[in-house]
RNA sequence: GCCCGGGUGGCGAAAUAGGCAGACGCAAAGGACUUAAAAUCCUUUUCGCCGCAAGGCGAGUGCGGGUUCAAGUCCCGCCCCGGGCACCA
């Protein structure tokens, strides 16, 4: 049972008091049957609002962050999570980070880190980096409204391209455990698209314009081919001052607005490439809407057939020329359509291919082009590598030694952890802050002892939740990230809950980096989590809380008025676990009314002397008691819609007050003693102090779950509904399994249902065994 | 634009395999207890119509069609809301 671990921002809020409430009930309820459960919690101690701490307030990072773990920590054990303290881990401490750098000269050895320059997202705000996943709209993550700029970087990556194959295929692993939603929306991310790689040659030189297009059989109507403003030949093709100038524009201004509405600007470079099918001169352009971090970053433009290529021709004057036509119609004409033809159809004036079907002849002319050396068959990929450095304070540091003779030179495994200096004074500006830290910095290289310095920068804080729950199998261990015997009998995790917020980010490099300790050969299992589930948000008047919307409600403060248990089931009562469920204070108060209603017939109850029960009252009792049982094992089984197991409670308590002076001693214990430990899973406290008053000794929760009967839970009569022509006009009670004559018989006798079938002719009786009579009249 | 969710009383919701729509809770109204209040308990509460009343009749799950003895649930076509992706070649 995990849940995921939370960021120590100082207090818990409702989303992982709701989260840790759920995985709390199923973590309960599972020891109750039997299983041997690990149900862990630890922090996710790096990143930057410690450092925005200690830039406001002065705080120190460290110390900021341990204090609010020790209050955070307290809330949790307030609100009785049953957590194995014993585990936890603090992904900022030595122990636990220096696997983080491990890993990472693990990667190192085998190529999956790298480091280059690339033009990467850049917010003034944060004044760091921003992987593309934190890039929202255009602007950063944390603020919504400053517009991310571009800036050219030395950065490591990590090289999750390799495994973008893998991490969509197995995904197929993942859909009986894992919400569709999440699914999709990684097939999403990864984005992989069926094409073919051509080279357009450049006449008198070596170099060539290689292209990605999943439309190889429209490159007869290629009409242009255009660059990436970024694209590395643009630097060769173009060389007049004020285009190089206009160049440097056009990509500024596409990093500073929303690239979907983006005005499709572009010119011509004054050079031709050569067509490889038909040896044509193409002209050669360079515009703002093709992207270098998608495919080759140039593409051929194929007006007739393509959106955005439509709109940039028309918009420049290139020749619009049509190759594919409808394969009811006739090709269109390219200087009056008015729209372009994207989808397949019959390949026309295109040499040899003129005649086949689309798909036949992507497949045939890709197979051409590789055949004569021009080009070949390829899959391109959304997802990009994963740039993983920050030039922050508060994070893992990256254990490279830059050495003037070695270059970039890996810290040797057995001087890890490379420690993060504490005690620094931060300021917030641009550069890392570990630069001005000589101590740290100056070292000698660890190849040939030269002084060298060390990288600066410190590594994304989804390094650190990408693979902490491995360690939670293995907290201590000083001599590797764990022991791969004792993960084995744990993972993959069963169940797994947390926001849908971490839908891509935090799982999909948990995929990644569970893939890269596979083929490392410290774990077998393939992927993290068997099953996902994504609870819902916890709103408040309509929209997510915040401090800037001033309508947070403090965890602290409900359990202050309220106590732990109600705080809990009221989480667990307003919505099924998935659907986001907006607070409601006096719905709150339901709940309170609930357990002190449910405490004072068991405190009342208990032991009670004498034997004031009928057989009658106590069959009743223990029907309504088993049928509660059944439907609350039920919903824990299959769907956690807790709402309704905790309605069932409520509805059984309704029906207990209805009853309580016709139950005898013996059913009344057997009772109370039943419904304390269904309530166990949602209200710990509440049960364990009603375990107690009823005699017993030892947590409730290590009792047996009380398993139904189902000849016990069944009614004596059916209760059948009677429809005429389909609408309800009255109830017969049956016995179980009554034949059709019978039921007729009854049913037709019935003095409600008399008038409607009365002078009509019965055309057909349908009949559900024990669940509905309709009887058809005209 | 594409891909997911979702739309049921005044509100949160329930109806798990096509079979009694609105369980359970909140809020509201009335009543009991109380000097009073709180707490607690009881009653009413989808809408419209008929009835002094017990009760009865009709309509009703975003809209329009369809399948079926029977549709909140299945099919077709729309509308609205939320989320994700969005020049991905």
């Amino acid at each position: 049972m995990l849940e995921m671990l939370p960021y120590p921002s100082g207090k818990l809020h409702m989303g992982h008091v709701r989260n840790y409430a759920i995985g709390d009930a199923l973590a309960r309820y599972m020891w109750m049957r039997g299983y041997n459960v690990l149900h862990p919690m630890g922090w996710d101690a790096f990143g930057l609002p410690a450092e925005n701490a200690a830039l406001k307030a002065g705080r120190d990072p460290y110390e900021w962050t341990f204090s609010n773990i020790a209050h955070m920590k307290s809330q949790m054990q307030r609100l009785g999570f049953a957590l194995d303290w014993n585990r936890e881990i603090a992904s900022c401490e030595p122990e636990y980070y220096r696997w983080n750098q491990w890993f990472f000269l693990k990667m190192f050895e085998r190529g999956l880190a790298y480091r280059k320059e690339a033009l990467l997202n850049w917010c003034p705000e944060c004044a760091t980096v921003l992987a593309n996943e934190q890039v929202v709209n255009g602007c950063c993550w944390r603020h919504e409204t400053t517009p991310v700029e571009q800036r050219a970087m030395q950065q490591w990556f990590l090289k999750t391209t390799a495994y973008a194959a893998e991490l969509l295929n197995d995904i197929k692993e993942l859909e009986s455990g894992w919400p569709e939603r999440v699914l999709a929306m990684q097939r999403n991310w990864i984005g992989r698209s069926e094409g073919a790689e051509v080279d357009f040659s450049l006449p008198g030189s070596a170099e060539k314009i290689r292209v990605f297009t999943t439309r190889i059989d429209t490159i007869y109507g290629a009409t242009c081919v255009i660059l990436a403003p970024e694209h590395p030949l643009v630097k060769e093709l173009v060389t007049g001052e004020a285009e190089r100038l206009e160049i440097k524009e056009m990509i500024d201004a596409a990093a500073r607005q929303d690239l979907g509405n983006l005005e499709k600007i572009g010119f011509f470079s004054g050079r031709y490439a050569i067509h490889p099918f038909d040896g044509r001169e193409v002209p050669i352009w360079i515009a703002n809407f093709v992207l270098l971090g998608y495919g080759t970053g140039a593409i051929m433009a194929v007006p007739a057939h393509d959106e955005r290529d439509f709109e940039f021709c028309r918009a420049y004057g290139i020749p619009v020329v049509p190759v594919i036509r409808p394969v009811d119609g006739p090709l269109a004409d390219g200087d009056t359509m008015a729209e372009p033809y994207v989808e397949y159809g019959i390949v026309e004036n295109s040499g040899e291919w003129s005649g086949l079907p689309s798909a036949e002849a992507r497949k045939k002319m890709a197979a051409f082009a590789s055949a004569h050396g021009f080009g070949t068959e390829a899959v391109t990929y959304r997802i990009k590598d994963w740039g993983i450095s920050r030039q922050r304070y508060w994070g893992t540091p990256i254990p490279i030694v830059y050495c003037p003779r070695c270059g970039a030179v890996p810290v040797p495994e057995e001087d890890l952890p490379v420690r993060l200096p504490l005690g620094l004074k931060i300021t917030g500006q641009g550069e890392s802050p570990l630069k001005r830290v000589p101590s740290f910095m100056n070292v000698a290289c660890p190849k040939c002892g030269e002084p060298g310095t060390r990288e600066s920068d410190t590594m994304d804080t989804f390094v650190d939740s990408s693979w902490y729950f491995y360690r939670y199998c293995d907290p201590r261990n000083d001599t590797a990230p764990f022991d791969s015997a004792i993960v084995a009998r744990w993972f993959p995790i069963d169940q797994y809950i947390g926001g849908i917020t971490h839908a891509i980010l935090h799982l999909i490099y948990s995929r990644f980096w569970t893939k890269v300790m596979r083929d490392l050969g410290l774990i077998t299992n393939n992927e993290p989590a068997k099953n996902l589930f994504t609870q819902g948000m916890v709103l408040k008047d309509g929209s997510a809380m915040s401090k800037s919307k001033g309508n947070v409600v403090d965890p602290d403060d409900m359990v202050d008025k309220y106590g732990a248990d109600t705080c809990r089931l009221y989480t667990l009562f307003a919505a099924p676990p998935e659907k986001d469920m907006d607070w409601n204070e006096s719905s709150v108060e339901g709940q309170h009314r609930f357990l002190t209603r449910l405490f004072r017939f068991i405190t009342c109850n208990a032991g009670r002397p004498g034997d004031g029960g009928s057989r009658d009252g106590d069959r009743q009792g223990l029907r309504k008691l088993h049928h509660t049982m059944r439907k609350i094992t039920n919903d824990f089984d299959s769907r956690w819609h807790f709402n309704t197991s905790i309605a069932a409670l409520m509805e059984l308590l309704n029906e207990l007050y209805q009853l309580e002076a016709r139950l005898s001693t013996k059913a009344m214990n057997e009772i109370c003693n039943c419904v304390t430990l269904l309530l166990a899973p949602f209200a710990p406290y509440t049960a364990q102090d009603l375990w107690e008053t009823l005699g017993h000794e030892g947590p409730v929760f290590r009792q047996p779950w009380p398993m139904f009967d189902p000849e016990l839970a069944k009614e004596e009569l059916a209760e059948i509904p009677v429809q005429v022509n389909g609408k309800l006009r009255g109830h017969i009670q049956a016995p179980f399994g009554s034949s059709k004559e019978e039921l007729q018989r009854v049913v037709l006798a019935n003095e409600k249902v008399k008038p409607f079938v009365q002078g009509k002719q019965i055309v057909k009786v349908v009949l559900v065994p024990d669940r509905l009579v309709n009887i058809v009249v005209k």
